[in-house]
DNA sequence: AGAGCTTTGTGTCAATTTTACACTATGCCA
DNA sequence: TGGCATAGTGTAAAATTGACACAAAGCTCT
């Protein structure tokens, strides 16, 4: 009667899906990774949303997650945490995401309650492009976002607020910087994550106490301007830091 | 053939449930309100679980988060936080679990995915009784629990870390605690919430700054010791706060 | 009534952390 | 060579943290 009696673990599960709110980072701000869902039907609506889809019977939902992302960027072992349940019986409730429900499921009025995961990629890895998943897709700034697909953007404030709140903690922006980057980019980074400006030295004093950091006998070329020394991101450290635990940057 | 082909709104949802973690404390100690399934058939495998239900397909996650504390202890209007989502396919693997569920469930063996929820409550609200939930329902100390149903001890860990970072930014505690209480009782409860002694002067310090007592002209009676002055939490002055904002209680 | 027990309530000092702030150095470009 | 843009650096005042000890109040027991 119910899906459940079917054989498990080869079916995809009606009810739960999992969005991913994949940041990157363009070395001035904070972008995350939208799908364009092409011209919508009806006319108006927006046209951007989260890439997500249901889950499997047979996985787990950090394994759906994963599975979502390598899907749509052919990108493994990347850094995921889970932001919550969104489950709202009328999220579905803009018409052009009905119709557009309607070409990609099986079950298009089905009641799905989605886990959001965000993600931390380095942008240089992923170049997007079409996909089974999408027409098209894209990094936007997050700050230029104003509207998504069904109850997305709720979802995407959530994930930005997570991740404040996380990167407080842990230093988890190196995910999102390419190998070698400059101090200035780690700082700016910071900017656009906590969405307010940090004194420079100060900055660079606080990032510096933490010990993480491997300067490299390296600087940029090509810029027009006094050439930054680059670093690395040293694990080492950081894992020694994770164990010991620490409760703030301070920031 | 699935469920949602149905009257919406009318239904459980056989494949999403929610659980509570409810969270008390008896001035000594935190506790956690878990529902007594009574002898299990199969002999092993722990009684005790969380409170928990299956959605109807009418309610969003919050409604259905709040419907099963009101339905267990009668309470409205509590602080209630979502923790995540949960859901291992294998999830219910003790026999105990399975045995259990065929007695509660249409369709015990579906695959289901649970939305945690903590919440903080004035023990002295509630006094445990048997339930159409439970056989018994008990505040337990936390620290004397060790295994759970399912996969309710995880969901425990991760509610109790979830309350120990939330805590440190918001001054929620108050909500476990009756309306007149001593510093000394704030003092037990930050240290068995962040489970680490704090010393003495300087938590009152701390406290007193963030300027959300009101201190009453009203002591302890029949204490074999020194009485305590009695504290309010001044609410107006807590809203002014949340509305500002503060990032760190720096415990 | 007094001794003893238990918990309350309080202050200071040293060390650390935070904040605010401005100028020189380096390399490209025109 | 001068101009432009960003990198990189130090200090002093203020605030916060952490460590620490003893007198006061009320009850109980004898």
């Amino acid at each position: 009667m119910h899906h459940i009696t079917k054989k498990i673990g080869s079916e995809l599960n009606p009810n739960v899906s999992v969005d991913c709110v994949i940041f990157g980072f363009d070395l001035e701000q904070l972008t995350v990774l939208l799908i364009d869902r092409g011209e919508i039907p009806s006319g108006s609506g927006p046209r951007m949303a989260l890439p997500g889809n249901l889950i499997y019977d047979n996985e787990n939902l950090d394994q759906a997650a994963n599975r979502v992302l390598a899907e749509l960027t052919g990108l493994e072992n990347i850094y995921l945490e889970q932001v919550g349940a969104f489950g709202d019986p009328d999220r579905i409730h803009k018409e052009s995401d009905r119709e557009w429900l309607k070409t990609i499921r099986a079950e298009p009025e089905a009641r799905v309650i989605t886990v959001a995961y965000f993600s931390l990629v380095q942008m240089a890895d992923y170049k997007p492009q079409a996909s089974s998943f999408a027409k098209n897709a894209d990094w936007i700034p997050v700050n230029e976002i104003s509207e998504l697909a069904f109850d997305h953007f709720e979802i995407l404030q959530a994930a930005k607020e997570k991740l404040k709140q996380k990167i407080k903690i842990q230093p988890i922006g190196f995910n999102l910087l390419p190998e070698k980057f400059t101090l200035s980019q780690l700082h700016r980074l910071y900017e656009s994550i906590l969405d307010k400006p940090l004194d420079k030295r100060n900055f660079r004093r606080k990032i510096q106490k933490l010990d993480i950091l491997s300067s490299l006998r390296e600087k940029q070329k090509g810029v027009p301007h006094k050439p930054s020394l680059l670093y690395e991101f040293n694990e080492e450290k950081y894992q020694e830091l994770t164990q010991t635990g620490f409760d703030n940057f301070g920031f």
